[in-house]
RNA sequence: GCGGCAGUGGCGGAAUCGGUAGACGCGCCAGCUUGAGGGGCUGGUGGUAGAAAUACUGUGGGAGUUCGAGUCUCCCCUGCCGCACCA
């Protein structure tokens, strides 16, 4: 046995261990080794998609997190399903594929290989016998399964609706992939074009999307982050006649109905379907101009000219169900400020009180009455200024008076009297587009027949294996391309007619949907997952990832999920229980005086004065994203060669708080890895051939006293901290404290008692596995026997609380002097040593005390005037 | 523009309830170790003044509450994130 520490080697032989005991697998009921005893844990990371370049330092973070939560959970009898898989499919690994000629299911394999490889260095406790990947045939299977009871339960369905196209991707995008008319993928530009998609009707679901949220422990600004996308508001739908056109009305959708009384004129979205027939013939020839104009603008610019109003007068009038004579008669326009696919695409516009009707009205010269009084002190219409705020109803015959609140619950009844409105309740949030003109994807479970029907594949054909193509690019045309694959593309149905499969593609989302489910039971051939294994693990208890699919994957899998519960296939409402998002690995960069950024390479950092290896121009350290371009990514391979991965894994968690962003520093790893190596020397003496040192292998040293006394106080008061540590996921707490320990248990080596090292190394386990296994076993522990099964240690109350207390002296609240005194001391006692202190006598001179503060077991404050 | 979060040494960051600001680590300085260049150990290290004791000052800025404020309240500044004509 060697007696220096060599972190390679004793890393790579308990990996080695942990794989051939299978120390991470866990038991399923039905499972010989199943204990129902257990309490049950399922923590789980956000899968990676499988890219090319591997894991850099970023991704560990939140896996490194979430492993020591595991591990302690483990550790504290829980059976814990902490799994790993690949999101495989979609758009990113095609491109890979194409970028470097190959097939993305091999290309795919080939990255998973990778990203296991780099799990397995970092010692993270995945059970690899659940390993699953969203691309193979036995799991999308079972995604192709659940889509077919979406279409089953009327939410899967194919329109043609402006969606999103993107032409450097060749495919549609989602909503949520677009970002400012930009894809959220390589951000290249995208337009709306009408086109033929699958959607699902994740509409239907808004307001239990809503609710629900209710029911989840997540962090707050992710919880807004999806209300706000689905953009619920409250409000009523009023009908205005027209002038000209007996049969048909125009519906607006307002969240002011008090504000009826104000609205002097209309608008409606440029392609509004009533439009062709409201134009008067004057009118004609502008409108259609303004159409044209407003339908060539792309999304970016419309919403960028949000700035100045546009619009042009249709001819038409609409009449106000409120006013009477000439004053009811109100003009109608078209602007590409109100939008089509919100509400009913046509608005009653009071200018006294919305902002944009406002800015229109003043635009084209139009008239604004004002229907509601700000409350004291607040400028409205008299004042020339336009009041969106709640106030009282003036101008607005019965409303008169009233509150806004009272107001809009009025009117609203009186409309749905005289049938000309209703309440109603609008959401900003759109069906899902759910189709791909895209290869590497699920093929859609649907067969297309000659009179033009759709249906589902039977479960017994699925899956739809998506066939091996050797041109798998995108159609320049934006067809899908698996409508090249000729053998493919018809099967015969039963009665001998020839159908077509459906040859588009799921998103790459689809895979994500339910994969927390498939864990539960992954290799079951089957079902997607047993009645037996779902009821037991229920929902994921943690769910760890990055904050970028708050709106995207969170928001689908919740709605996956709730039709999965609807059905009756799971038993809880919401997917994840709680969720945690890690924050972001960022990099210092380098700046020189004209503000331009200098790669790292080139970077000499001497003296801790950053300067430019050429010039020698001092530069200045600013905080970036990691990127190649700056070359100052870091691999964690590296990291891991260098100093070991116990090291890597205590620097990941040192850095700071889990949740907050912080930069990687390569030159803060050394002090984590000079802990390690004196944690090494305060267990083992390099210079002896004993497995560790003598006083710490034998283990009856009689009554606690002296170091060892001091050892037990600061113990506690370190498991406390790392204890505390995992209430708000601050593990660098944890880590300075062990590190704190260690220094002081170095101090007084021979105080150490072998149970207090071992307490200390359980605690340790969770962040440092490896090494912790070491010093386990090299304090005697039988081989077969794991730490990672060790019993969390407990917090002793008796030993949390110092023997003697550093009471701090103030004066007007300024600290003027110290006093050490046993804690046991009464109020009285303080107050008269404190008295008697030298140094406080002569802040207190020649003043008289008014007040004297007590605080228990920390300071005493006297209050004094001269 | 609206909403959210944050601002503490040269750097990353500590600081249950309002109670010693700067734990722990990096860097830096001094000394020791001479297997004398990147190792280890010991000590120091917010700023200003001082040989020192010590004093003053200090958590983005300003006001306030309090015996006492990094922490609570109000206003302002800066940065990051989200939303952005959603009627």
């Amino acid at each position: 046995m060697s007696n220096t520490y060599n972190a390679a080697e004793i890393e790579k032989s308990w990996q080695e261990f942990w794989s051939e005991n299978q120390t991470y697998r866990t038991s399923n009921p039905g499972d010989s080794d199943f204990d129902p005893n257990k309490p049950k844990y399922y923590i789980l990371d956000m899968f990676p998609y499988p890219s090319g370049a591997g894991l850099h330092v970023g991704h560990p973070l939140g896996y490194i997190g979430s492993d020591i939560v595991a591990r302690r959970k483990r550790m504290e009898g829980y059976n814990v399903l902490h799994p790993m898989g690949f999101d495989a499919f979609g758009l990113p690994a095609e491109q890979y594929a194409i970028q470097t000629g190959k097939q993305p299911a091999d290309t795919t394999h080939e990255n998973s290989e990778n990203f296991r490889r780099q799990m397995r260095l970092m010692g993270l406790s995945y059970d690899w016998s659940r390993e699953i990947s969203t691309s193979h045939p036995s799991y999308y299977k079972w995604t192709q399964w659940i889509f077919t009871k979406l279409y089953e339960q009327g939410l899967a369905y194919q329109a043609e609706v402006p969606v999103w196209w993107c032409e450097e991707l060749k495919t549609v995008l989602a909503n949520e992939e677009v970002i400012n008319g930009r894809s959220e993928r390589g951000d290249h530009p995208c337009e709306r074009r009408p086109l033929k998609q699958w959607m699902l009707k994740i509409t239907a679901y808004a307001e239990r999307l809503i609710q629900d949220l209710d029911l989840v422990d997540w962090p707050e600004s992710v919880k807004t982050m999806q209300r706000e996308w689905i953009g619920k508001s409250e409000g009523a739908e009023v009908v205005f006649g027209l002038e000209t056109i007996s049969d048909e009305s125009l519906k607006v959708f307002t969240t002011r109905p008090d504000t009826l009384f104000g609205a002097t004129f209309m608008v409606v979205a440029p392609e509004h379907p009533l439009v062709e027939r409201l134009v008067t013939s004057e009118q004609k020839a502008e409108v259609a101009e303004y159409q044209r104009k407003a339908a060539a603008k792309s999304e970016l610019e419309r919403t960028d000219l949000a700035k100045t109003k546009s619009g042009v007068f249709t001819g038409a009038y609409a009449i106000n169900p409120v006013l009477e004579g000439e004053a009811a008669r109100i003009p109608i326009y078209i602007a590409d400020y109100v939008l089509m696919g919100y509400g009913t695409g046509a608005i009653m516009a009071v200018p006294g009180h919305d902002e944009r009707d406002f800015e229109f009205a003043n635009q084209y010269d139009l008239k604004v009455i004002e229907v509601v009084k700000p409350p004291e002190g607040i400028k409205g219409v008299s004042q020339g200024t336009c009041f969106s705020g709640d106030g009282t109803a003036i101008n607005s015959g019965v409303l008169d008076g009233l509150s806004t609140a009272q107001a809009k619950e009025k009117i609203t009844t009186l409309l749905s009297d005289k049938g000309l409105g209703h309440a109603k309740t609008t959401y900003r949030l759109r069906d899902w587009l759910f189709s791909r003109q895209r290869y590497w994807g699920e093929p859609f479970p649907l067969l297309h027949h000659e009179d033009g029907s759709i249906t589902p594949v039977d479960a017994a054909d699925l899956p739809v294996t998506l066939p091996e193509m050797t041109d798998f690019t995108p159609s320049p045309d934006g067809s899908a391309p698996l409508a090249r694959a000729k053998d493919w593309l018809h099967v015969q149905g039963p009665d001998g007619a020839t159908l077509r499969r459906e040859t588009d593609t799921m998103p790459g989302w689809a895979g994500s949907c339910w994969y927390y489910l498939r864990f539960m039971d992954p290799n079951n051939s089957d079902a997607a997952f047993s009645k037996e294994a779902e009821t037991y693990w229920q929902q994921v208890d943690l769910y760890v990832g990055g904050v970028e699919h708050a709106t995207l994957h969170l928001l689908y899998a919740r709605f996956w999920h709730k039709v999965l519960f609807d059905v009756g296939l799971v038993s809880e409402p919401e997917p994840f229980k709680k969720l945690f998002n890690q924050g972001l690995l960022t990099a210092f960069a380098y700046k020189d005086s004209t503000g331009r950024l200098i790669p790292v390479d080139q970077v000499n950092l001497d003296n801790d004065k950053a300067t430019h290896k050429d010039s020698g121009e001092g530069l200045t350290q600013v905080v970036t994203k990691m990127s190649k371009s700056l070359r100052n990514v870091v691999n964690p391979d590296d990291v891991i060669a260098e100093n070991g991965c116990d090291t890597f894994r205590l620097y990941e968690m040192f850095m700071g708080p889990l949740a907050e962003s912080k930069p990687w520093n390569p030159r803060d790893v050394p002090g984590c890895r000079r802990f390690i190596e004196r944690l090494w020397r305060l267990f083992v003496d390099q210079d002896s051939s004993d497995s560790a040192r003598k006083h710490l292998l034998d283990n009856d040293r009689g009554e606690l006293e002296g170091a060892s006394l001091e050892l037990e106080r600061h113990l506690n008061r370190t498991l406390k901290r790392i204890d505390d540590s995992f209430k708000f996921f601050n593990f660098n707490t944890a880590v300075a404290a062990m590190m704190s320990f260690v220094n002081e248990a170095l101090k007084a080596p021979e105080g150490l008692r072998k149970d207090q090292a071992e307490r200390f190394l359980c605690a340790l386990a969770p962040f440092a596995p490896h090494i912790a296994e070491e010093l386990w076993h090299r304090l005697g522990h039988p081989a077969n026997e794991s730490i990672c099964h060790a019993r969390w240690p407990a917090v002793n109350e008796e030993y949390l609380s110092e023997s003697q207390i550093n009471w701090v002296l103030q004066v007007n609240g300024k600290v003027r002097s110290q006093l050490q005194l046993p804690a046991e001391k009464t109020k009285e006692e303080i107050l008269k040593a404190a008295r008697g202190d030298e140094k406080l006598a002569k802040h207190l001179e020649g003043k008289s005390v008014v007040k004297e503060i007590v605080v228990p077991g920390r300071l005493v404050n006297f209050v004094v005037k001269t």
